[in-house]
DNA sequence: GCCGTTTTCAAATGACCATTTGAAATATTT
DNA sequence: AAATATTTCAAATGGTCATTTGAAAACGGC
C-alpha cells in the first residue's frame, strides 16, 4: 500500500536523521530501515532533501502537541512565559520518547547547513526565537538597544540549545552516561537550569537600572 | 620546497576547514588555494585527516597565544577567574584575526563527528572544561552534587559558546552582518555577557543557601 | 477477470572525491 | 657533474552514494 510505506519511511528515516544528521544519512540504510526498496525515497518524495522536510514536518508536530509553547505572556507577564518556555524546552530534551527527537534533528541542523536550511530555520526556528526576544524586551521593560537586546535573548536561548548539544552529544557516551538520563528525578535539575537563566537576565536588567 | 609546500597547505586550509567544516571541505580546494598538486596532501600528511589536525594545533596555538587562559585561580579567586576566562574567549570569539578562525573550526567540529574527533575533543576542549569546572565549584564553594555541578558548568560553558554558533551562523548574512561584528565597541558588549553569566551562576550559588 | 494505474524491485548510471601511481622535475649529496 | 633522494605532477583508481530506468508485481474500477 501506497500511503503506508510513504508513512514507514517518514517514521524510519526520524530517528536516523535525528541520530546521524542529514549528510551522514543514507537513503539506502532509511529504505532498508523500514523494508522498503531503495527506489522508494525518490519515488514518494522525488529526492532525499524532501523526506527530510517530512521528517522535520513530523516530528514538530509532535512535540509541539508534547510540549507546547506557552500562550502569549500579556496575562502572565513576561518572566513566567520565559520560565514556562524554557522549562517546556527543557522537558523536550530530556524526555525520552518520540518528541525527544525534534531537539536531536534540530541540534543536527544547526551546524550543518543541509539544501533546506534557510526554509527550516524561518519555518521553524526563527519564530520561537522571536517570540523569546518579545518577552525578554517586556521583561527588561526598559530602553535597550537592538544589539544589546539581540545578544541577551541570544545568552537566554544558548542555555537550553547549549545543553541541547552537550546532551545529544554525551548521551550515549558511556562515560557520561549517568549525568543526566538516567538521573530519575529531573525536576530539580530543571529547577536549577531555570535559575541560571532567569538569574542572568536579572542581573543584565539590574545593571541596566537608571 | 618542501617545508614551504607544507605550511601553504596548512594555512591555505585553515580558513577553509573553518568554514565549511571536515567534510564540505575537498582535498582538491585546498591544494588548489594553496598553489599546490592534487596529490600534495597525501604525500605531506598522508591524508585528509592528519591534515585537519595539524590545522587544529596551527589555530590553537595561534590563538592560545592572543587570547591566553587566565592563571589558576588560587590568588584571583574563582569569580575573577571566571570573568577573565570568559572575557578571553569572547574576543577571541569576536576578534576578525586569524586566531578568530579557532572558535570558527571548534564550532564546525563539534557537531560533526570527524575521524579525529575524539582525539581532538580529549586534546584541546576537555582541559577547558575540566578547568572552568574547578572554578565553578570553588566558586559554589558549598556541597553541590555532581550532576548538579556538570549541570552548572555546562550553563556557564554554554554562553560563550552559544554566542560562538550564532555569532557564525549570521556573521556572513546580509540582514544580521550589523549585529556585533560593525559594532565598533564590543566592550560593552562583553560586560553584558559577563553579566548574564556570572548573574546565573550567583543566582544558582544564592538557590544552594542551607 | 480484464485493463489502466500505481507501486515495487534489482540493476545500472553517473557524480563526487580521497587516494594511488609512476613518471618527470627538482633539490641534495658526494 | 654524476648519483641519489625528495618533491611535484597529471592521470588513473576505486569507493560511496543519490538518483534513474524499465520491467515486474500489485491494485482498483468496471
Amino acid at each position: 500500500m501506497s500511503a503506508d510505506t510513504k508513512e514507514r519511511l517518514i517514521q524510519a528515516a526520524a530517528p536516523i536523521f535525528a541520530d546521524k544528521g542529514y549528510r551522514e544519512t543514507t537513503v539506502a540504510e532509511i529504505c532498508e530501515a523500514a523494508g522498503a526498496n531503495i527506489a522508494a525515497v525518490n519515488y514518494h518524495f522525488g529526492d532525499k532533501a524532501n523526506l527530510y522536510t517530512e521528517v522535520w514536518k513530523y516530528l514538530n508536530t509532535i512535540a509541539l502537541k508534547a510540549y507546547p509553547f506557552p500562550d502569549d505572556h500579556f496575562e502572565i507577564g513576561p518572566e513566567e512565559w520565559l520560565r514556562r518556555f524554557l522549562r517546556s524546552r527543557l522537558e523536550c530534551i530530556f524526555c525520552d520518547t518520540l518528541a525527544g527527537l525534534c531537539p536531536k534533528l534540530i541540534h543536527k541542523e544547526m551546524n550543518e547547513r543541509t539544501p533546506k536550511h534557510n526554509e527550516l530555520f524561518l519555518t521553524y526556528l526563527k519564530p520561537n526565537r522571536d517570540r523569546a526576544r518579545l518577552a525578554v524586551r517586556d521583561y527588561i521593560g526598559r530602553d535597550i538597544g537592538d544589539v544589546q537586546l539581540d545578544l541577551l535573548t541570544q545568552n537566554f536561548m544558548g542555555v537550553h540549545i547549549s545543553l541541547n548539544a552537550g546532551y545529544q552529544k554525551h548521551k550515549n557516551d558511556p562515560e557520561h552516561m549517568h549525568k543526566f538520563a538516567q538521573y530519575q528525578n529531573i525536576g530539580p535539575l530543571i529547577e536549577q537550569v531555570e535559575t541560571f537563566a532567569l538569574g542572568g537576565l536579572k542581573e543584565v536588567k539590574k545593571s541596566l537600572n537608571p
